[in-house]
DNA sequence: TTGGCAATCGCATGATAATGTGATTAATCA
DNA sequence: TGATTAATCACATTATCATGCGATTGCCAA
């Protein structure tokens, strides 16, 4: 009935305190700690574990390797992610890696345990700023160049970006169609791209796909 | 020095019960209510709101509408879907009009009043089941659909994805246009698409820009 | 030898995008 | 008041994309 947690985190005070923090209530043992990705990957298999919480910088393989072979190897598990680190490769890294939640570790201590319970019931916690940068991955980068944009440039370029059709945008916005393609004009123009193609492209070129 | 919050939300009961909500403490203050998106939209502007409330069932215009032309004329507001839908397509379509957080109505008062805070202080607060969606959109089954591709046409995918013209690859590799059709006509059959664009969006019907 | 596949090429057609050129109206600012 | 900009719209044309259908040649494995 208890949530059964492993914790993969190399400074032993640390450790040690998650262990002890999870043993205060009745509704989270802790079946597991390694101090490094090598050994946890090892003997993980056998523990039955629901949750494992995963520090990423670990000694050897680093903690975002370790989520991506457990998760392979046990599809079910559940992974959060539990480190100092905040930037964007990171954090995409882990998230494509497998891991279902990322908490920073300078979150409170109720806060943590609550973060591995709404894991368990169907839920992704993340820090408030790392939810911040997961969900402005799915918006249109907002570049310098935009902001010479007027409001309705920006509201087809953001049309524009999602694959609707001249037509669609038209009947979306209540326009005529040849308004929507006088606006494009305008956006190429400001944006220097001569199709839509290079538009959704910008910085792609000269990279492998 | 409140946070200063906007609602869209055509049930009276639930926007006033909202409104009442803020009110309570002395953090939020609701400088607006409206019961549709166009008023909204009208009469946002001046009211230099930090967060507004959306819901996505509107009369007339949608929720997800708003959201993008508020965002376009004011890019620095915070917007947080307010709504029943737990389906894919609006969650994606709202992160991607700009909104920045999205709670379901069944979420418990100090919880709502929370995230509004959370939102504001640089977090994008999301009911647990819309968080593990999001972060999901990450996880693509690895898809070994590329595998089954020719070296001609990885290279013609790869310069598909940079944006070229076709006249432009077919001069770049030194065949004739209709060659560069035949192979993107391959590459689209192998990888189950259609047009560049959903090549481009490939697993990205949800995916981050 | 035959069949399958990859690479190449062509013609035709319809849909959509991009471009050229021009115009009107309203709002704002010097 | 005049100039500028934004939003809107139109007509015309060209370019590009996507699809249907067909073909040839070379290579490789059964």
């Amino acid at each position: 009935m208890p949530i059964r947690a492993a914790i993969i985190e190399d400074v032993e005070t640390v450790r040690e305190g998650i262990a002890a923090l999870m043993e205060r209530g009745n509704d989270l043992i802790c079946v597991a700690k390694f101090a490094d990705a090598e050994s946890a990957l090892q003997r993980i298999g056998p523990l039955n574990a629901d949750v494992i919480l995963v520090d990423i910088g670990l000694p050897g393989q680093s903690g975002i390797d370790l989520a991506r072979q457990v998760k392979a190897r046990i599809p079910e598990i559940l992974i959060m992610m539990l480190t100092v680190y905040e930037d964007d490769e990171r954090i995409f890294e882990s998230l494509k890696a497998g891991a279902s939640g990322y908490i920073l570790k300078d979150t409170p201590p109720e806060r943590l345990i609550s973060a591995i319970k709404e894991l368990y019931n169907g839920g992704s916690p993340m820090s408030p700023s790392i939810a911040r940068k997961v969900v402005e991955a799915f918006q249109s980068p907002s570049s310098d160049e935009q902001s010479e944009l007027t409001e309705r440039e920006r509201e087809i370029l953001s049309l524009l970006c999602q694959g609707y059709r001249y037509r669609e945008i038209a009947e979306r916005l209540f326009v005529s169609i040849d308004t929507v393609r006088a606006h494009v004009r305008h956006v190429y123009e400001k944006l220097h791209v001569n199709s839509r193609y290079e538009l959704l492209s910008r910085g792609r070129r000269n990279k492998p796909a």
